[in-house]
DNA sequence: CGTCCACGGAGAAACGTATCTCCGACCTTC
DNA sequence: GAAGGTCGGAGATACGTTTCTCCGTGGACG
C-alpha cells in the first residue's frame, strides 16, 4: 500500500504478464524486503506481529504461493519420499495387487502425510531418467530383490533407504520385517497341537526374503521334528498357478493332513482343491494361510490366517525413514534437533539396523478340530532390536 | 584430465568435503565450460561427438547426478503428477480400497511412467502445507466432490487438472468418465429382457458423480417405463452398512425381482441376503452389480457384473493430462511441439472437455433365467466426443 | 584478398527462495 | 554523555541448473 519503490530490478522491464506472484512482488507490495517476507511467512526472524500479519495479508491478496522448486533447491529438502514397488510385466505389481502391500502402502501414505511428506510411486522398472529426475529425501523400498540397482544407486547418492523386508545384498539405512521364522514356527506348532501329523507347505518360487525365510523355517522345523517336507512351489504372481499348485499338493501320494499357504489366495485355492478331493476342512485337512483379507472370516469354513500387520509395518518404515532424513545432517553426519536413537547412526560399517515386528495368528475353524476359539495373541518373537 | 584451471570461484575456498559433484566439477574435470557439459549431457547444442562422449565419460566417472531441484527450478517442469485420492477417516480411502481405484491407479502409474512422469499420492485430507510444497506439473483427481478446495486451488495456480469422473463444480482442464447413464440403462434393459418386472437399486448416499448419475438414470428409467422406484441407499464407504442395506432392500413389501448394486461388495451382500430370505438366484431374483473383481466369476451362482474398465480410464486420464502439460506453454498459451487436439485449448470459457468411455457388461448366470452365455459386448454409449 | 558462414564453445543471466551478515535507530544504564 | 544492547529490517549470496547471447577461428567462396 505504501510507496515501496520498484524492487524488482530487471524483472519489471521484461515479461510482466500473468506470471504468478513471486516473493519479490509480495515484498514490493508490502513495502518491505524479501527477507522480511520470507521471515514473516515462515515464522522465523524477529518481527513485530503487525508486520508479520500485514505481510501475510498482502501475500494472501496477491495469491502468493512459494515455489516448491526454489525452496527445495535452497533447503535441500523436497518433502518427497519414494515408494519403490516391484513390477510384474508392464504394471506396478505389488502396489495394489496384494492386500498386504495395498494396506502397507496406505498406512505409509498416511504416516508420511502426518509428518509432512508425500509419497512418490516409483515402479522398479522405471526408466533411470525418470526417478533420477526426482528430488527425493528418502525412499521406502518394498521387498527389495538382491542387488536391486535402483536401491543401490539411491543409497550411493546419499538418499536414505529403508526397506520393508530384510534386504539381501542391497545396502540400506534400515529395514523392517516381520519375524517370519517365528511366525511359521508358531503356525506349525499350532497345527501340531490341533492334531496334524504331516504338515504341508504351499510356497513360492521367487527369491524374495519372505518366501525364502518362511520356507527355510519350514524345512528346519521338518528337520527338527523328523517330518519329511511336503511342499509345492509356484510363481506367486500367477494366480492360476496357485490353484494348480494347491491341487498338486493335495494330489500327492504323501498327502498332508494340514497345509500352510504362504500367499493370500492360497486359502481359497486350497479350499477348492480340498472339495475336489472330497476332503472336509478341518476334519480331514487343517488349513492356514497368510492373508490380510477378511474374506476368510466368511468362507465355509472360515479359515485361520496369519496377519503380517502391514499397517504397522508401513507406519514403522516411514517413521524410520523420516527419522533418518531429519535426524542426520547430510553434510556433517551429526544429529540435529530431534531425539534420535543412536543405532540409526551406524554410518557405513556393520549391518544396517533392522526391526522385527510381530505377526498375528487369527485362529478360525479351519485349523480347529473342535469348536473354534476367537482371536489369539501371536507368539511373541524373540525380543530382537 | 587436462589443465582446467579452477573454475569453481569461491566454492573452492569454502566447504570442499564430500559434497556430490556438481556440473561445475564436471566442467572443470573435463576442461570445458558448464554450458558444454549441460549440452553434452542433454544432447543439445552443437558439439562434436568426441567432446560429447568425453564429457559423458567424465561425468560418469565423477558420479555426477544433475540436481532435480535445480532443473525443476530452471525448466519449470518437475516430472511429477499428483494423484488426488479421497480420504475416509485418517486413511487414503479410494486409493487401494476398491478394485476400481486400485486398477485405475496402477494403470495411471504405468501410463505416466511410460511418458516420463512419476505419480505423487496426494490424499485429499493433506495438510495444505504438504501439497503446496510440492512442484506438480499437473494433477489427476479421482472423483472430485463438489467444490473440492484442493482442486480449485491447484487449478487457480495454473496446474492442469484432469479428473476421473465428471466434476461437479470444480474447474478442471478436462475430465474422463464412463457413460454411467448408458450403462445403467443397458443393465435395466438387460434385466427387463431377462424377465424382470420390478427392478431395485442398491445405491449410495454420497454425492459423487457416479452415484448421482447412476441413480438419476435409474429414476428416469422408472419414470419412463412406469415402474415405482425401489431402492435403498447407504454410505458406500461402510462395508457393514452395505450388507444391512441389501437386507433392507429384499425385506421390503414391494420386494424387487431383480437388483442392480452400484458398488463392488453388493453382489456378495445381495447373494447372502437372498439366501437368508430363501430366494434363489437367478430364479427368484436377478442380480447384477458393478465390480472389477473376478470373484464374481466363481460365486454360486456367478454374478453378472458391470466393468467400468478402470485401466482404460486411468491411462486416458494421464495421457490427457500430460498432453495438457506438454502441449501448452504455460506462459504464452501457445502450443509447443506435440500434436495436440484443439479442444483442450479452450482457455477458461465454456465447459471443460470431457471424454466418455464405454463400460462392459459381463453377463453371468445371476441375470440369466436360462443357461448363461459368455461375455457379451456392452451397449455402446451414444458416440460422445 | 575480403566476407561470410559454420563450428565449437564460453559467459552470464536467470529460476525463486532461504539465510547469513550487517546496519541504523532507539533505549537503557552507569 | 558515551557505551552497549535490542529491535526491525535491508543486502547480498548461494542453491545448481538451463539457456540466451555472443565470440573467435578457419575454411569456402566470390
Amino acid at each position: 500500500m505504501t510507496a515501496a519503490a520498484n524492487q524488482n530490478g530487471r524483472r519489471a522491464t521484461a515479461s510482466r504478464r500473468l506470471e504468478r506472484a513471486g516473493i519479490r512482488d509480495v515484498a514490493a507490495a508490502a513495502g518491505v524486503s524479501i527477507t522480511t517476507v520470507s521471515d514473516a511467512l515462515n515464522g522465523k526472524g524477529r518481527l513485530p506481529d503487525e508486520t508479520r500479519s500485514r505481510v501475510r495479508e498482502v501475500a494472501e491478496r496477491l495469491g502468493y504461493r512459494p515455489s516448491a522448486a526454489a525452496r527445495t533447491l535452497r533447503t535441500g529438502r523436497s518433502g518427497l519420499i519414494g515408494l519403490t514397488v516391484t513390477t510384474y510385466g508392464e504394471e506396478p505389481f505389488t502396489f495394489t495387487e496384494f492386500a498386504y502391500f495395498a494396506e502397507m502402502a496406505r498406512a505409509a501414505t498416511s504416516a508420511a502425510l502426518g509428518r509432512g511428506y508425500a509419497l512418490v510411486v516409483l515402479p522398479a522398472s522405471s526408466r533411470h531418467d525418470v526417478w533420477s529426475n526426482i528430488a527425493l529425501d528418502g525412499t521406502v523400498v518394498i521387498d527389495p530383490p538382491d542387488q536391486d540397482p535402483l536401491v543401490t544407486e539411491l543409497y550411493r547418492s546419499g538418499v536414505p533407504v529403508v526397506s520393508d523386508g530384510k534386504p539381501g545384498n542391497c545396502p540400506v539405512t534400515a529395514w523392517v520385517d516381520n519375524d517370519h521364522e517365528a511366525a511359521v514356527l508358531g503356525i506349525l506348532e499350532h497345527l501340531s497341537e490341533a492334531g496334524a501329523r504331516r504338515i504341508g507347505l504351499l510356497t513360492g518360487t521367487s527369491t524374495d526374503t519372505y518366501t525364502r525365510l518362511s520356507t527355510e523355517a519350514y524345512l528346519a522345523w521338518c528337520d527338527r521334528v523328523g517330518q519329511e517336507p511336503v511342499y509345492e512351489a509356484y510363481p506367486a504372481h500367477d494366480p492360476a498357478a496357485g490353484a494348480v499348485a494347491a491341487d498338486r499338493l493335495l494330489a500327492r501320494p504323501d498327502r498332508p493332513d494340514a497345509v500352510y499357504g504362504l500367499f493370500d489366495p492360497n486359502g481359497t485355492d486350497l479350499l477348492a482343491a480340498a472339495r475336489r478331493y472330497g476332503l472336509r476342512v478341518p476334519d480331514d485337512l487343517l488349513l492356514v494361510c497368510c492373508s490380510e483379507s477378511d474374506v476368510y472370516a466368511n468362507t465355509e469354513p472360515p479359515i485361520t490366517t496369519l496377519s503380517l500387520k502391514p499397517r504397522r509395518i508401513g507406519t514403522t518404515v516411514v517413521n524410520l525413514l523420516i527419522d533418518a532424513i531429519e535426524g542426520v545432517d547430510a553434510d556433517t553426519g551429526t544429529a540435529t534437533g530431534r531425539l534420535f536413537p543412536p543405532r540409526y547412526r551406524t554410518a557405513g560399517t556393520g549391518p544396517p539396523p533392522g526391526t522385527l515386528m510381530p505377526t498375528e495368528l487369527i485362529v478360525r475353524a479351519s485349523s480347529q478340530p473342535r469348536a473354534p476359539r476367537t482371536t489369539v495373541s501371536p507368539p511373541r518373537p524373540p525380543g530382537e532390536v
